[in-house]
DNA sequence: GTCTATATGCTGATAGAC
DNA sequence: GTCTATCAGCATATAGAC
């Protein structure tokens, strides 16, 4: 984490890369400054709040990032449930490449401080529904009716974060292969409106 | 958490407890003690490697209470997606009514452990595997296939706790309503093996 | 087995020189 | 904006009387 970037980009860039596989409550202060090579009054000159005001940064930051991969890797496939099984398949390469971390620090974290840390779970609840949100708006694109694109679009991400955390736990790939295949075989078959 | 239980399973309960709603690394020993009503000094008599082990214990004793659920609350049902929905529908109403803490410590704490805590993913991961072995030994006897009921099973374990996740983050039962609705409408059209 | 007092180290956070 | 020295408090764990 020696990378040229400014100061405070480092720091958020280590909070999340330090969340995503120790979540928040064991990654210390001294941990982000020393994986950021930064000082640690910087850390605080940034974020007068601390270590919780960082970590709400790193999880918008991205939050923002993962739900971008949506479009990007749904796109390129005319069949809904291609696109679903590729997306999964590679989440499951990614994560095995990356030693078992979690993809995005938001899953890891949300359990974990869901009764301990009230604002950074509103911060987290408001990342997750936003995703909700331009998934479903992203398959209504797509043909599907809102009800509908709503409903798939729960399921999907349900079966995405219980996938990784099993993957994680279990460090294998088996979770995210097998739930990826189930609902790409549910997706192709679902009725689109007409003119799509 | 003053019932009448031996010293011993009073901690272990209330470790167990603690760690529904905080996970390991927010859980104190004085929080687990006081919860206990029980003194310190108890805690390092019957646990003599301190936190480590009594969470290793309260994850054990958890996981085989959950996995009893499974025929408990699927026999009832013939077709075996009702089973599910009602599966997926208790666990929605046990979890508002006890303000949003997760059903079982093993989902809560796997994530949060899995990189700092190798021990204790090591039990976390033997406790899910004997999840997925035997509940796909419940299907099979329910008259699917194999191979088939244990891709039903990973991808129902997933759902689970995937949907635990965002319900416990968004404090809200759609994602458990939804998930098990979904599962229900895949798992009502499986193809069963011939006598059953 | 129960209980209290305490040791040791690490935590998040701050002050103030440069 | 950067960096170091340091604070006060809490963490886990232990010692030893009862």
């Amino acid at each position: 984490m020696t990378e040229s970037l400014p100061t405070r980009d480092r720091l958020v860039a280590a909070m999340a890369d330090l969340m995503r596989f120790q979540g928040y409550g064991a990654t210390s202060v001294k941990q982000i400054v020393d994986h950021a090579s930064a000082p640690v009054g910087s850390l605080y000159h940034f974020f007068p709040q601390g270590k919780r005001q960082i970590a709400a940064d790193a999880l918008r930051s991205t939050g923002a990032a993962y739900i971008a991969l949506v479009p990007v890797l749904l796109d390129p496939h005319d069949d809904l449930g291609d696109g679903i099984r590729a997306f999964f398949d590679a989440a499951a390469e990614d994560m095995e490449r990356a030693g078992w971390a979690n993809m995005c620090p938001v899953g890891t974290v949300a359990a974990e401080i869901a009764d301990t840390e009230p604002e950074l779970r509103e911060i987290a609840a408001g990342i997750v529904s936003s995703w909700i949100d331009q998934s479903t708006a992203y398959f209504v694109g797509r043909g599907l009716d809102p009800d509908l694109a709503r409903r798939v679009t729960v399921m999907a991400l349900a079966a995405l974060e219980g996938a990784f955390l099993l993957a994680r736990t279990l460090r294998s790939t088996e979770s995210l292969h097998v739930t990826g295949e189930t609902l790409a075989g549910l997706v192709s078959h679902l009725p689109l409106t007409a003119g799509t």
